[in-house]
DNA sequence: CGTTAGCACTCTCACCTATTGAGTGCTAAC
DNA sequence: GTTAGCACTCAATAGGTGAGAGTGCTAACG
């Protein structure tokens, strides 16, 4: 809800907004505050300085701007950041060189779609210079695609479960004395599985395990297999986010707002231990739009300081991910937003040609 | 080679030894310059402080101490870690207590072996309060333990390859027009290979497909899909260190030699491009003990001011990984020493178990 | 001759005090 | 409504001082 903090487009006139933005843009490339005399002299605004230091004063009285002390120059607040966003209609698209060469780069990877996310969080980096952040594309319902079981001794096999979604998933499967196994067998029992497991999600698969004879031992194998199947679908599907992939935070530590503060240490730790990230990336891929959190709009203390431009990929119902970008609240929004819906329309593609 | 810079055990008399070892202890716990009074009052050492300066004073000219500036106390060199390293017999071990939570904690994850050296990671990183670092046990020769091939589409298919070492390895396979395919197919090709390929390694795979006969439809296609394993399996015998994960980085950025110094930002470049690290670890597990590297006697710039202490696990000839903690230079190595040996025992255990 | 007490010396650290300069906010004139 | 002028504020910087820690040297001691 903080995201619309403040939606009164209106009171401000055009002047006002085109001084706003342009200390905003000032102060994304010097990371210093910006006075009056350097916005008048480096952008054209045809007034003085006093008039622009009168529309600074009712800026920072509606909370857009603040003053670190009285004889510095103003600096962007989260809201004035928060105003700046959604004004700015056009975003920096990517230019067509880059894009051609990152649909290149995956392009090497084609097949691989395991490294998909991760190749885009690196991608992401290197583009804004900030850190990336992608998980994989995650499925609400996991579907079986394939069942194999290799023997490992007679009374265990491994269980190696590849689901429609790409995701291959291992796990051990113990077995009664009195149901020992043989290689062989255990084709059969996989044969049996695949045969009629194939697309069920958990749920499904579970009702057709119910119909399995107990006094058969083929069935009783496979009804056994397929309870540990059921429950590695069941686990799956229960968490939403599998995997936060980040590449490139060496970018957002050589930024000079974190040269010296330990708030870089906080935001290593929300990084670290993933769960909050997981949530907001939740949050962004059931809203199926490009989100942006801004500094302080961010629950989490740590994430003070920081800003997030994530968007989902992806199709609801199939599977979704999240792809984005962390930096400093002091970022180029027009391009991490031109960029970051770049990456996430060309995922968009990616996943639609493997679903094809 | 930087290793022995300092093999001369013998022109230190023992009450120098003595000294040295207080002053690193000291300074490992306080991360303060040691001065000699402190060491009187702190180490029952029987002698005046006068005493001990004119022993600091030797130290220092024999480049095991050193003066951050003429008023302070001492601080142990690069050098000085080195021979007190060397000349610690005894190693800390862990306390039974904790290695009893440690086995438990692993038999949680029994049967997920690609889970095990993450685990390690972290375990590492928690009692060491350092961060940990592990790498999977890597074969130096893969070999096939069964193969899995599921449609995509009548051109193409998902190779499934389960190696005996654990990893599970994927790629699409695509083949000649006139070699569309169903699954039914699709299963007996994959029959095929499991009978002919299992247990084998790249070299013995290639010959086994040398022979099959490009006249029998089966036989071509299990032949293409037979060159994708072979592809994927000389790919993994050619990496040396597969994956390097490392986890705690949060507990050295808390150190305070690390709080104000962009230091910490080289050592996380020289992490984050882990091709170093894989070089370190490569020569560790080629090694065959357990390695130091302090400081300024690792060659990458980057390293200096950590401490690398890693071991290896496994079975030469099987499999091999490394365990492992990196810490600022004034880290307890006893205390290091006797972690990282225990861990990468219970690794040993683990794999043992894994391949009996 | 090794050890020790005494003491001058050095150098950092913390604290204080100008001084500077950028940038504001106000006022009065345009 | 805009602008020039100007007093004012406050961080940043530099210079100065005192305290404290710890050394290194010397001379006396056992």
């Amino acid at each position: 809800m903080a995201r619309r903090t403040r939606r009164t487009l209106g009171p401000l006139d055009l002047r006002s907004q085109a001084i706003l933005r342009a200390v905003i843009e000032e102060y994304v490339t010097t990371a210093q505050p910006v006075g009056s005399l350097a916005l008048v002299e480096r952008y054209g605004l045809g007034v003085s300085s006093a008039t622009v230091r009168n529309i600074l004063a009712e800026l920072e009285l509606a909370g857009l701007l603040s003053h670190p002390h009285t004889s510095a120059g103003r600096v962007p607040t989260d809201a004035g950041y928060r105003f700046y966003v959604e004004s700015i209609a056009e975003t920096l698209p990517l230019p067509a060189v880059e894009q051609l060469m990152i649909r290149h780069q995956f392009g090497q990877v084609e097949f691989a779609s395991e490294h998909w996310f991760r190749l885009a969080a690196t991608t992401l980096a290197g583009l804004t210079r900030s850190a990336g952040i992608a998980t994989p594309a995650k499925p609400s319902f996991a579907h079986i695609r394939r069942v194999d079981l290799v023997a490992a001794n007679e009374r265990m096999a491994s269980l190696i479960l590849v689901l429609r979604e790409g995701a291959i998933k291992q796990a051990a499967v113990i077995l009664d004395e009195d149901d020992a196994v043989d290689q062989p067998m255990l084709n059969r029992v996989a044969g049996l599985l695949n045969e009629k497991l194939i697309d069920l999600t958990a749920t499904l698969a579970e009702s057709v395990l119910a119909k399995m004879r107990d006094t058969d031992h083929l069935e009783r194998v496979a009804a056994r297999v397929g309870e540990r199947i059921v429950r590695i679908l069941r686990d799956y599907d229960a968490t939403t986010v599998e995997e936060v992939f980040s590449d490139g935070l060496l970018n957002v530590m050589e930024a000079p707002e974190f040269a010296h503060s330990d708030k870089l240490r906080q935001v290593f730790t929300a990084l670290e231990n993933r769960v909050y990230l997981a949530e907001l990336v939740g949050s962004v891929a059931t809203s199926g739009q490009i989100l942006i959190f801004i500094g302080a709009e961010n629950p989490h203390e740590e994430m003070h300081g920081v800003s997030l431009v994530l968007a989902p990929y992806g199709h609801p119902g199939q599977a979704i991910g999240v792809v984005g970008v962390l930096g400093p609240t002091r970022m180029s929004y027009p391009q991490a937003i031109g960029t970051v819906r770049f990456v996430s329309g060309l995922m968009n593609e990616l996943v639609d040609h493997l679903y094809a």
